[in-house]
Parts: structure tokens; sequence; C-alpha cells
DNA sequence: GTCTATACACCGATAGAC
DNA sequence: GTCTATCGGTGTATAGAC
């Protein structure tokens, strides 16, 4: 084993002002902005300070992902907690600020391979704390219902969730209401609060207006 | 306007090439690994002779995606022609190969602007090839259903495909087998096709199983 | 059409002064 | 705890030989 060089103890305060503004970066630059220099000028730091306070970059990066999916593990176990669990789940999915940053870890995590490890057991971490939580009161709720999984539930409204969150950063919002409309009605009917029918108004016959610009 | 140094015609079979080595380093190590010299490297020639065919890494990069966004824009059309419609859709939407690739460039697109505006047209050309298509096949199929925009339904093959193949490449399979079931089934009965109830099992209470590796 | 040679900015990381 | 100085490596891009 090599000797390590000297370093901060873990519990430092400016380790979470470095990984804030990896988050920062990632999020108005993408990963590939994530470098010592940017993140040292962000804090107002010069830039080997960093590697005082980690051991490398990639040492960083993985150790902001982590702080990260342990916080979203907890809110979203804290949202389950709340009288309409599946409502919270949705906002929480639909969220256009998280959506960049998922993104970019997203696809971190098919070449990254501390990253990808980490967003696995998140994944299953997720599924689990989910499925514990609703499939018993999916059963209570709509009994005649087999379709709807907790499985299926969790993985639609967080697939639907993040396009929606992504295409709302890019200025995109064709549709978005009524997909909402949609879901709400979902929600509502799978927490057994309504059983009517959705207002979506009937569209019209194609994508095709009278005056285009 | 600065004159321009001499490049290749913009037919040149070169051109074809260094597009495909571009998206085949996107594939497999993102688009932080395109850069000139890998690019060449996969191709056998020296990174100088990239600027022989392209003005800048940028124009590359940009010719590349346009390149896929109009593949992927006549694949869909012509999925649309189809007998099953929804089914090839969904099918496309859900192809793991693809899933990394479109995953790098929805995270370019939150920074980089060329690559922004061009998923923003992009987008919009397929809501509105998919809706000219769908909206009076899925009048016909199930007129009593207004839950169903064609809007709705390409969100939601295509966000829940696009997290199904990004989960298969991360080798995350957990559920996807009871969502695929639910997903035909819901595609078949659009398609006017089936009207009977899904096989999926009833689930165990919760997700616990008696013994866990 | 492809190459070598060259320019210059930025990258992560270390050593050691303060 | 933070800094300056320095290292080798890699990034885009150009000029000009072959």
């Amino acid at each position: 084993m090599k000797v390590k060089r000297r370093m901060a103890p873990e519990n430092a305060a400016t380790r979470g002002l470095l990984m804030d503004a990896v988050e920062s970066l990632m999020r108005t630059q993408g990963y590939g902005a994530v470098s010592a220099r940017a993140v040292a000028a962000l804090t107002g730091l010069k830039y080997p300070t960093i590697f005082y306070y980690f051991e490398t970059m990639d040492d960083l990066l993985i150790t902001t992902y982590r702080r990260r999916t342990r916080s979203v593990l907890e809110r979203t176990q804290a949202a389950l907690e709340s009288e309409s669990p599946l409502h919270a789940l949705w906002s929480a999915a639909a969220d256009p600020f998280d959506a960049a940053l998922s993104l970019e870890y997203m696809a971190l995590s098919n070449h990254n391979e501390l990253i990808r490890a980490e967003t696995i057991v998140f994944g299953e971490r997720m599924r689990r704390v989910v499925a514990d939580r609703l499939s018993e009161r999916l059963r209570r709720a709509s009994p005649d219902i087999r379709l709807f999984t907790p499985f299926g539930i969790t993985l639609g409204l967080t697939s639907l969730g993040g396009l929606l969150g992504f295409e709302s950063a890019l200025g995109i919002s064709g549709g978005h209401k009524e997909i909402k409309l949609i879901v709400d009605w979902i929600v509502r009917r799978l927490e057994g609060e309504d059983r009517s029918v959705p207002v979506n108004k009937p569209r019209l016959p194609a994508g095709r207006r009278s005056s285009e610009k």
C-alpha cells in the first residue's frame, strides 16, 4: 500500500462546498465541465487545494454522487410516508431542476464503472423502498386492478416524470398539460380518492391547426 | 468573412466513417470521450485529417447528430406505416442499443446550444409525425377511451422504453417483464386486437422474498 | 487526401513553501 | 489549510510537406 499524502478529515466543511460546486457545474455545463480548475474557481480556492480534500477527481465525483443518491432516497422515503405517497412520488419525479442532473449521472453510468455500480445499488434500493410501501396500499385502494404493480408504477412515474422534466428544461412543453392531467387522474384513482373520468377535452383530428407560425 | 482552409466535398465517403466513429465512442465511453485523437484512432487516420473533412469538432458532432435524427425520424415514419404502428413504435423505443446514445445526446442537449436546438426541432417533428398517424387510428380502435391522446402515448412509450433500455444496458432487469406485459396489453388493446385481461400473476405481498443473496 | 511539425490552452496530480 | 511552481499528458486547430 502506498503511503497517502496528508489530507483533511472526512467531516471537513469544505468538502461539502466542493461537492456543491460539482453539482452546480454538472447542471449547467455537464459532467465534461467538471475539472479541478473549474470546481476550484467556483469555490474561490486554488485547484491544488481540492487534492487536500479528495484523493482524486474521481473520488470527488463519486462522493458527490453518493451524497445525492442518499439524499434522494431519504426524500423519497419521506414522500412515501405522506398521506398521498403517489402524488408525492410523482411531483418529485417530474421536477425539472433535478432532471438535468439525473440525466448527467445516467449518462455517466454508461461508461464510468464507479458511477455505474452506485447507480445499480441505488436503483435497487429505490425499488425496494417504493415496493414495500406501495404494495399494501395499492391492493387496498383498487383490488380489482391487477394491472398496476408497484414496479410498474414506479417505473412509469419516474420515466415519464424524467422525460417531462428534461423537456421543460429544454423549453418544450407541448402536450405536457394533457399528460399531467392523465397521470393525476390515475394517481388519484390509485390513491382511492376519485373514480370519475378525467376532463381531457376531445382533441382535434390531427396535429393540424389552421395557422402555423 | 474568413477565407476557409481547403476541405473535402460534402459527399466524401470518409465523412461517414468519421461520424460512425463518433457514435461508437459515444455509446461506449460517452460524449466526453469524443476527441479528435480518439475518433482518428478508431478510423486509422491521423487526427489532423479530421479537419480536412470537418471545420471543427463541434461541426463533426452536430453533423453526426443530424444524421442520426434524420435516420430515427425516417425509421419512425416507416414503423408507423406498418400494420401495428404502436407495436413498432414500442419496440423501437425500448431498444437498449439506442438507449445509451439517446441518453448521451439528451445530456448534451442540456449544455450544448447547437445540440439543444437540434433536439428541440427533432422532438417537435417526432410529435407531429406520430400524432398525424395515430390520432385517426386511436379514435377508430377505442372511441370510448378519451384518455389516450397521441401525445400521451408517444411520451409514455418513449419515456418508458428509454428507461427500460437504459436499465438493461446497466444490467438491471427487475420488473421489466411485468412492465412489458402491461405495455403489450395496452398496445394490443389500442391497436384493436385484443380486449382480454393481461396475464400478470398476482404479486407477492411486498418486495420481500424468503432468501436473499 | 493524408501526413509531420508545431502552437497553445487546459487537464490531473505532486512537492514543498508559507 | 492554502498556496506557488512544476510535471507529463491531452485537447483543438493550423501550416505546409508529400
